[in-house]
Order: C-alpha cells, then structure tokens, then sequence
DNA sequence: GATCATTATGTTATACTATAACAATCACTT
DNA sequence: AAGTGATTGTTATAGTATAACATAATGATC
C-alpha cells in the first residue's frame, strides 16, 4: 500500500504522512471492532506531527488546549492502545514515541535514530532478524520481542556539518 | 582470554565471573589511570551478583549496608563510570544494569533477556551489527551506537514448562 | 610536607517517566 | 430503558534519573 518510505528526506509532504495514517487507523480500527476515539485520534495525530518520537508528557499541552484531561493517565492510556494496533511504536533508548509507518500488519521494528536532529525512521530488520535468529537458536533461546535502536548521524546531519563529537 | 562465554547454562561457576570480572576491571584502571574506587568497585560486584540486570534503585540498600551514602546519584554516578568503562551496560528496555564480560575492548552489546528468570546473556552481534550496517548504509546514515535487546525464553525456562503466555 | 587543582563523594532537592485505584461517563446490546 | 463493558476523569503515588552545591579525598607541583 504505502510505497514510498519516508527515509531521512527532509522534504516529503509530511501532511501526507499523516493523513495516510490517520485514515489507515480509521481504516483498520473498524475491521478490527476497535475504537479510535477523539482522545486517541489527536494523540496519534501529534505523534504524526514530525518524525521525531516525541515523549508522554510533552503530548500532555496538546490534549488540555483540545479540552481533554491531561492528566499522564489518559496519554499512557491512548499509547498503549495505539501501540496494540501497531499505530505507534516506543523507543526504549528514548521513552519516546513514534508514529509506526506499516500498521498493517505486525513487525519487529528497529530504528536510526539521528542523535542530531532526532529524527527516528524505521528500518527494515529482515537481515537484522535473520542474523539474531541465528544467534538466538544457537544458544536455545525462543524469540519473542526484539527492540533494535540505532543511534548516528542521518545524512542530512552528516552533510551539513553537524557531524561533530557528541 | 575469557574463552568460556557463559551462556544460559545454570550451572557455572559464578564466583568465577565476579572474580575474573573484579580482577579485569582493576587491570583496566591501572592501565587506563582511571580510578576503581571502593564504591564503584562495590557497585560492579553488586551488578555482578548475578545475570540478572538489576536496576539502579536496587543496589541503594547494599550500598547503605556497606557503609556508604546511598543516596541515588552516588549509585548512578558508578553506573556512568562503569558504563564508561566498559564494565557494565546499561539495558533500556529494562531501565537495568548487567556487568560485561568483555570489557577489554569497546563493543557493540546485544542482549537475550528471558522474560521469565529475567537473566540477561549477551550475545555476538557481529552478523546482526552487519545487517544493521548494510540497512544504514542504504539509508546514508551513520551508526555511532546500537543497542539490541531481544526478550523471548531461555533454554532453561523453555525445558521447564515456564513457556507458558506471557 | 604544604599548596593547589582535579576528581570523587555527600547531600538535598527536584525533574522526568509511568502506573494504581477508584469514580464517572459513554456506547452498545438487549 | 436498563444493564454491561469499555473508556475517560481524577487523585495519588511509584519508579527512574539528574541538577546543584558542599565537602572530602587524591595526585601533582613546589
């Protein structure tokens, strides 16, 4: 369906990003008897603002202007049903969250994290699941989860000179 | 120079690991004229107990016990030393700590963490760290760090019955 | 050995992240 | 319209981590 990947580029319409997962949500919620309410709607909405995973506590603001409580609660509450669907991942490394771009179907998701900009894109961990699933079976370990975060500098970051020590 | 990686066997010698880790990280300070002093020393041992990431709150009552100000920042303040040394990672999923057993040279951590006796194994991530590298370097991004964590069951605790739902 | 700069630790306070527990409301079925 | 389950509101608190400043220990230099 969604064929081109935002990787890195810093000019895609971003208003389309977030369209398209807005309405896919819609789209899988009703197959799925689930219910997009407004509160989780707006919370996936500015997860979708920009691609960079953004903490709980700074969603809170948005939900009080909308008129929402915005007690922590209700935030963490629309996080974990968005992340059941598969409409948002967490970033361990970041306690932060960002909008996943194949909610379609379940995945493990790995991530380039920009320690510059902080952009996160999802990368495609075939290769990466292949390699741990090999290391996994030779020690007998049964894979359930797998969380792989990779932190550097995206391309526009190395090119324009932000490529100083950490 | 540590042949015997100890993976998911139950059965080892862990005094062992504690001896040999204490005794590496001494070594490396002296070379390293970097300082192991009684309380960073103590918070590896104390890491080390077991291979059981443990987190940071955990180790305040054995260092009260030992004498020390157990305060938080004293305890994460070795961490950081630690960490920076090499001696122990840190494991984001789990916002917990593991002592390495490879601290003499700088790596990439991977880590099978058995969600039912919690025991952390690290694991070589040298074909999933080329995985990685290939996806990235697709993408133009350059990797600086990487963390893998992978949750699923230990042989043990697969043999064991415990594989029941999570 | 006394002085000084540096590093490490003690101490208090606070920021940040996340969840427990219970009440009130909403949505759907019957 | 009533009842049931899911969702949200609300208050409180647990869990993780760091800021900021004071004190003490260490190591280098005179």
């Amino acid at each position: 369906m969604n064929q081109e990947d935002p990787g890195f580029e810093s000019d895609h319409n971003h208003q389309h990003c977030i369209a398209q997962a807005l309405e896919t949500a819609h789209t899988l919620c009703r197959t799925r008897h689930q219910r997009l309410t407004p509160v989780r709607e707006l919370v996936l909405k500015l997860v979708w603002q920009n691609h960079q995973p953004l903490g709980a506590y700074e969603l809170l603001p948005a939900l009080a202007d909308a008129g929402f409580n915005s007690a922590p609660p209700t935030v963490y509450r629309a996080l974990e049903f968005l992340q059941e669907q598969g409409f948002v991942h967490r970033i361990a490394s970041l306690n932060a969250y960002v909008g996943c771009p194949h909610p379609e179907r379940p995945h493990r998701s790995g991530f380039l994290i920009c320690r510059n900009c902080k952009r996160a894109v999802e990368l495609n961990t075939h290769d990466v699941h292949s390699a741990l699933k090999d290391s996994a079976a030779t020690l007998g370990f049964e894979i359930e989860q797998e969380m792989v975060e990779v932190v550097g500098l995206c391309p526009d970051c190395r090119t324009s000179g932000a490529d100083h020590a950490q």
